[in-house]
DNA sequence: TGTGCTCACTTGACACTGCAAGCGAAGCTC
DNA sequence: GAGCTTCGCTTGCAGTGTCAAGTGAGCACA
């Protein structure tokens, strides 16, 4: 059991992974809980329907795009829909299918959100990071992913913190 | 709102992150959930211990070093006592705190599960990154630790999931 | 048209986590 | 040594996530 299952900078690297991925969630959705009373995961749906044409999505297609499983979207959005940030419409091209709906409250809610959230974001994460180091380890990550999940069946795909409207 | 909050590459990295924590947690839980009955976060705990002084610490002691708050180690070591892996014992050299404490049957499911996790955690992240990359995120990451954990409250301080044990 | 499959989602039970309150032991201070 | 405060830990509860089972709409084929 002396061996070394991986070197020492996989050790250091393991470490601090581990100590960042368990740290920069809390401080995110502490800001957010604090500030906006919603957790990152509902903060990133809302950003993404905010987005979104007719800001409105398939439920299907919305958890793909927030990294969350149909089941969790699910209660996610009923979380939601009960304070009135988003309702649910029949899809009209698929009688088995739901659009989540962003409502003008929840529109709001993300609007007022979203700067503080990406100064939290910035101020946690980049501002510790150099370009350089920013931009190896986007390129790092993106491999790991690229094994991790070849067909991208999760991938979170809305512009950032900020939550770029269309306007 | 046409503001840039992050440039293109904070962007990427942003994105590529959240899919990658959300992904490389949810594949480690469940491997060691398949095939050691356990959470990552409990076998943490575990191989914490093993690594540990007469196989046990002070439950203070344990929570920063497995990056758990106090409630929560709490909840891990009752439910880790309910199956046998784990005793409390009063501390000696204070009685208000208490030694978590490994026993011969948590002490098998540590050095039983240790391999397979190593292997994951090699496969899922390591495999997909250069060496240079491993460093350059490393030390990226402890640049981010500074900043969001300057005194070091929280810090994972164990050999890494192989589990090297003092035999 | 009816039977049976799949698909898109929802639901319910259960596990894990954080927060705030609680509890007893230690350590003052007088 | 009585009364406070602090410390170390535990407990209860509410919120969020997962997994497996359920529901009802589409679709295929006779």
């Amino acid at each position: 059991m002396a061996q070394q299952w991986l070197d020492d900078d996989q050790q250091r690297t393991w470490r601090s992974w581990l100590t960042v991925a368990e740290l920069l969630p809390r401080t995110l959705d502490a800001q957010l809980q604090r500030d906006a009373g919603i957790s990152h995961a509902a903060y990133v749906v809302l950003a993404m329907l905010s987005e979104s044409p007719d800001r409105s999505r398939r439920m299907s297609d919305l958890a793909r795009r927030a990294n969350q499983s149909q089941s969790r979207l699910s209660h996610t959005i009923a979380r939601l829909e009960e304070r009135g940030w988003v309702r649910r419409e029949r899809a009209a091209e698929d009688g088995r299918g739901n659009r989540a709906v962003l409502t003008d409250a929840g529109w709001d809610v993300v609007r007022a959100a979203a700067p503080g959230h990406a100064a939290a974001v910035r101020d946690a994460l980049f501002a510790s990071m150099t370009s350089e180091q920013t931009r190896v380890v986007g390129e790092a990550l993106d491999a790991v992913l690229e094994r991790l999940d070849p067909d991208r069946s999760l991938r979170v795909e809305y512009d950032g913190p900020e939550g770029q409207s269309s306007e």
